[in-house]
DNA sequence: CGTTATGTTGAGTTTATTCAATAACCGTGG
DNA sequence: CCACGGTTATTGAATAAACTCAACATAACG
């Protein structure tokens, strides 16, 4: 039996008891795989469901009517994707595979039932939700308040970050897995000016590139660009009550 | 006896039992009254409350290293604050007031109390809190992906709307209350250019301005330059339980 | 092995910024 | 009530940042 990666991901924060954790695992229950940019759930879908990415990468965005697109956020293993339809009729955002991907469906009534049964679970998922929050909110700010150079410097320091804490072999050098176009469309910019950053980034010895692999070069200027704060240091939820 | 005003943002999406009325009434305890320009937390605080916004208006943003500000979030009465540093040590964001403003303090053993004896009301919490997401994921996609003139435009809807929402009276003629230069600290603009955008919106007809109050003259294409969705029609909680 | 997607680079244009000067407004104390 | 200093708003001119368009190179893929 292998061990849920959602269980893991909040047992990285949370100490879980051994019933808490089955709980956990139940919800990883209807397994589904997705082919490389097999669409989950398309914007203005009605669902009932939330995932749990358990392997791959994905990502949600938004279309505008010019055709632009926002991407808002990029998924890792573990992740919980959909949370922003739960108030909602229907979902506010497209959720998409980028690479091969398993993800587990969750009913809404498994989480009415699992704060009856584990009402810190919910609390924990409440406050754990609020670190994906927190990214968005990272975004805004660069976007918002920060050059071209800086934003694509802070999404290379992000996924290189989110990659590592799914997979600690990786350290300076790590696989971008997207296009010139994606890192425009999350990051504000054309894929054309993204071109010319990461090719800058590259110039002052930042960074280097080679076939697809980005390796840091210079960690701290590359940091000091992206306007890097690391909010993981801070994740404290020892203020949850005891387990059932 | 006064009603909960976060009793009755809840109520307004949740038909509430008394005692899960009273179980929210009891969260406005701690009250506490603050002067327009006002701190309530400061960004790095160390912090175990959250705070319910009672009355006036707040907003949250973030400080970067070169001083400028991202505003991330204008607060109206109802809104739950502070959401994001539940999984943190310390806020990673600035509250302060922008107008006399009264906040009750609600500590985390309380949310943990609530998640206990109401477990649906910790679930349709979870559930609102989304749609704070939503409205930051609307604005990065604003920043992202649409001109100065649209920007400024959607702020103006936005602000609007929720201003709508807390009083009723309100239908095209409003307050808007920020300076210049804190819209643009929303929309990622310095202030002349708002400045220049609010002129071309109102040279285009689609506001007039006199004083400090907006009225929107052109709905329709104000609307469309603002690229507006209104997700406030879609909210569904009723799949949550029945109540205790 | 052609076809399509992706990446790269230059030149010219648009958008938004910076700097600077002036005007209107606001609260405070005389 | 008015004068005053500080904040906010407005406008113009020059600059900088990012975009568009276009051409070409390279990689990916059936």
């Amino acid at each position: 039996v292998r061990s849920g990666c959602f269980a893991d991901f909040v047992g990285r924060h949370v100490d879980l008891t051994t019933t808490e954790r089955a709980a956990l695992l139940r919800l990883e229950d209807r397994v589904r795989p997705l082919r490389r940019g097999a669409v989950l759930l398309r914007a203005n879908d009605r669902t009932t469901d939330l995932f749990m990415l358990r392997r791959g990468v994905m990502m949600s965005y938004v279309l505008l009517d010019d055709g632009s697109r926002q991407i808002l956020r990029f998924h890792f293993a573990g992740d919980l994707l959909g949370m922003s339809a739960l108030a909602l009729r229907a979902s506010p955002e497209t959720l998409s595979a980028m690479t091969e991907a398993e993800v587990c469906a969750v009913d809404r009534m498994q989480l009415n039932q699992l704060a009856v049964d584990h009402p810190r679970l919910a609390t924990a998922l409440m406050a754990l939700d609020q670190l994906d929050r927190l990214a968005l909110t990272d975004r805004l700010t660069a976007l918002g308040r920060s050059s071209a150079r800086s934003r694509v410097a802070a999404l290379l320091v992000d996924i290189r970050q989110r990659m590592r804490a799914v997979d600690d072999t990786i350290t300076d050098r790590f696989t971008l897995g997207l296009t010139q176009e994606e890192v425009g469309d999350a990051t504000g910019l054309t894929a054309v000016h993204v071109n010319r950053m990461l090719r800058q980034l590259e110039d002052e010895g930042l960074i280097a590139r080679e076939n697809g692999q980005v390796t840091v070069v210079d960690e701290t200027s590359l940091m000091r660009a992206a306007n890097f704060v690391d909010h993981g240091r801070n994740v404290d939820l020892n203020w949850l009550p005891a387990g059932r």
